[in-house]
DNA sequence: CTATTTAGTTTTCAACCTGAACTATATTGT
DNA sequence: ACAATATAGTTCAGGTTGAAAACTAAATAG
């Protein structure tokens, strides 16, 4: 019950107004806005915008990028934008690959590296130290550009705890538990390398790379081997209690289902896992890249038992998409992780399955695929690093 | 994208404080805490609390109760508590009755008048008028007691836009995008009547006076007419994108279950609704509280039907539930409304099928059932005006 | 080349918290 | 009784911050 609010001090406003003006101007990522235009976007007199904008070109964060002219009278505005000379790394460990990618302020993805690496059952510590080479090979290239590294965020296929730094289960990495050393990847960053569930970091990269530009809204569901999912609420991350929500995987979808791996039955990933669609499409074992390959080819050339597979799995999905649209009065639906490959044949069935069971609440057109490919995690991991960086640019500051 | 995010002024600070010295004196209901200690517990220096404190009692929010002496040595310390010559009214339109109360600001429940009254396709004028006339009863006793009105909630049985004061849909009194003219409630009030859902409201009465003193995150189950709900977060209601989270009597838990009345399959609704449990039970038609009452008696004699209909309810609320707690990562279930008065046989069944959907996720000691009576939606509507108040107190300063 | 318009800076001022010194009022020990 | 001590609360100087308004800078229009 007794949260420590903290108290307000003076210094708590230029701390809000740094990052205000911070966001301003990533919010206007062509315009280049100049000191007298954030004025009248934030709201702030133009002697503020002044002396805020004056620490985050100190800072770094910020740079002058000559005149704005534009043809009208008066003097011209100074265009401002964010730094490219400062930028944030984005990390994945997944089953069958690690990766690594150089994010700059201005959301330019400059450098993006992937290692394959079977990770599944690997200990932790070796496949930290995978990692961490492949991120000082982006830090030595960003170093060579010139380009300061300031944080950092790592997605994993997993339940985590994002404040500790741990990993509470990720049962496709067969790591129970596992406190990572986040510490070694970047070491010199002043805002260190922040943890995040990748189905979260895929959603969210959703949100600003993807179809977040048109819904504000929605459940994003990824298939991977299990079906994990984000929720976005008004622009912004669901998280729950405990930083893990959207774990659609599990929602009980059909009571007299199979039993389920973590102990109950009929959960949605029994219907629409990867093993259970390649099971029901009779897709012989194999790597996944490939069983999904293989799976693709038969969707394209009408194979029944595929169709079929996708179909059922479509249904559930939008069961469990019917259900939280109602619980959370959401209105849009989007699909990643391995969906995006079925996009054709599943979003129909979703669509279908929606009317059927919550009519009136998720209209076909905002049941969408998501087009970003395997960098989603990433993106989103990286997303958040930066985020966290123009939330409280105070601490790169002189005063900081 | 856009939102209009408001610059920090330097006053901001004081606001946010005045806020947080309230909010430390509420939490502290027994105590009666002393400027020393609040400054202790807000981290603000003495002189700040004993400047915030002067405007809180010339405001009238706060008073001063006498020396606060303890044995230890040292000047005594004057006692502060929330003023109970302040205070905000609770109301609630529902389908057979109207009532209104009064709560102090120290969180008593002074005055409490019921009207019965069959609301159900009656005008939404005709219904606020009578309203309005039971509330200005109460409003008369305050008066007569010498307690000044600050504001009041209203919960309707129905999804609302609390923002705009309207009704888009109240199915039992058959109200359809209304605007209610919530001003006439409590014209004096500097902080007016907001409109609340029903089941929301009771959700944050349990939170604020029953369950959630044990729980911070919870599920809100209330069997009304139909099956409403209330999502508790971090010890907050999740309101949802649009305010109407919490509609978990539409969620698909038989996807083969018969057609809903809002057009969907095997919604909860169907099975755990009023109409839908005495169908099940035999209990032929009637009032529905005289059919809730045979309903008891049949389940205290063992009456095998209405044992029946109860474990099925009990065993879809569950399944409803097990969804809800993996999606959010709940962790607990309190049922309200009608299934207060099935607790004993209900709660067993939600129990049940909680472990069998969703082992290890809901323990069954955090199954509870409500302990507020009928009250619960009013207690919820007062305690959101309450907590209104309390939150941006700087409105009714001198310099406000 | 002056008037006008827009950008950005400087100056003055008020709000408000911190920190330290100070006053007020109690208990404890002799 | 009375000094010592401890705790509560107030007063006042100091520093940070943004608002408001005056001012300087740099462009275009005629």
């Amino acid at each position: 019950m007794n949260e420590p609010v903290a108290p307000g001090r003076v210094g708590d406003v230029r701390r809000r107004n740094l990052s205000l003006v911070l966001d301003s101007i990533a919010r206007t990522p062509d315009a280049k806005p100049s000191r007298a235009q954030l004025s009248a976007a934030t709201g702030l007199t133009k002697a503020a915008v002044s002396s805020l904008v004056a620490d985050l070109v100190e800072s770094g964060l910020v740079s002058e990028v000559g005149l704005y002219r534009d043809g009208e009278r008066g003097r011209p505005g100074v265009g401002l934008e964010l730094s490219t000379r400062r930028g944030v790394v984005g990390m994945e460990i997944n089953v069958d690959y690690l990766s690594a990618g150089l994010l700059d302020l201005g959301g330019t993805l400059r450098i993006h590296r992937t290692l394959e690496s079977g990770n599944r059952g690997q200990s932790p510590e070796s496949v930290m130290s995978l990692l961490a080479g492949l991120v000082s090979d982006v830090a030595a290239e960003a170093s060579a550009a010139g380009i300061m590294l300031l944080g950092g965020g790592l997605a994993v296929p997993g339940l985590v705890d994002s404040a500790a730094g741990t990993v509470a289960t990720a049962p496709n990495l067969h790591w129970h538990g596992v406190a990572l050393q986040l510490d070694r990847l970047l070491p010199d960053a002043p805002f260190g390398t922040v943890l995040h569930n990748e189905a979260n970091c895929a959603a969210l990269a959703e949100l600003w790379y993807g179809h977040g530009l048109d819904f504000r809204d929605y459940l994003f569901i990824s298939g991977e081997v299990g079906v994990g999912g984000g929720l976005v609420i008004g622009s912004e991350l669901f998280a729950g209690p405990r930083g893990q929500a959207g774990e659609v995987g599990h929602m009980v979808v059909e009571p007299s289902g199979p039993d389920c791996s973590c102990g109950g039955h009929g959960c949605l990933e029994s219907f629409a896992g990867q093993e259970a669609i390649f099971a029901e499409a009779g897709i012989a074992p194999g790597a996944a890249s490939e069983r999904l390959a293989r799976l693709g080819e038969h969707l394209a050339s009408g194979d029944p038992a595929a169709l079929t597979a996708v179909a059922r799995a479509g249904h559930y999905v939008g069961i469990a998409a019917a259900s939280t649209a109602r619980l959370m009065n959401l209105s849009a639906v989007v699909l990643g992780g391995h969906f995006t490959q079925m996009g054709p044949w599943i979003a129909p069935a979703v669509v279908e399955s929606l009317a059927d069971y919550a009519p009136g609440v998720v209209s076909p057109a905002r049941v969408a695929v998501s087009e970003l490919g395997q960098s989603a995690a990433l993106l989103g991991a990286a997303g958040i690093a930066l985020r966290s960086v123009l939330a409280s640019p105070f601490s790169l500051t002189t005063s900081g």
